[in-house]
DNA sequence: ACGCTGACTATTA
DNA sequence: CTAATAGCCAGCG
């Protein structure tokens, strides 16, 4: 377990004020976050976080996510091409996709087709736009 | 304690 | 356009 993310504190979420070794907390809670039917990327995930150096740690963090209390959509997150690179990860590589279909994404070769369509930005849940 | 590995990404050739 | 390289940082041998 990490006790403190990378550099910078974390610009925001965390209603409690914890934010130290929350890191794997915060990649579960913004997974959390992706609307159904929609992804993200490890990146996004990571900058979102003030650590945007640092995507592998979301990905190790998702590891975690499996014994996450509250479920974690891991199956949302995806790397920057859309690829399902975390398949293998999964109780069954072939789960993964199955999810993804399931919410009305289309997968072809362990790709989300129209990536950038379904893409969803973290920020925008702080954003709260205007 | 040192070095390799990895659910990544951006940069350079 | 694609391929290789460098950062990144915690975990594990």
């Amino acid at each position: 377990m990490p006790r403190r993310s990378t550099n910078d504190k974390l610009p925001i979420l965390l209603p409690t004020g914890k934010q130290e070794d929350n890191f794997f907390e915060l990649v579960h809670q913004v997974a959390r976050l992706i609307p159904k039917g929609r992804v993200t990327s490890y990146g996004a995930i990571a900058a979102c976080l003030g650590a945007k150096s640092s995507a592998r740690m979301v990905g190790w963090a998702m590891n975690s996510s499996h014994q996450a209390k509250p479920k974690v959509p891991a199956h949302r997150v995806v790397n920057r091409n859309g690829m399902l690179s975390g398949k293998m990860h999964f109780s069954d590589p072939n789960k993964m996709q199955q999810l993804l279909e399931k919410e009305g994404l289309k997968v072809e070769n362990d790709q989300v087709v129209d990536f950038p369509r379904y893409f969803w930005d973290p920020a925008t849940a702080f954003k709260e736009k205007e």
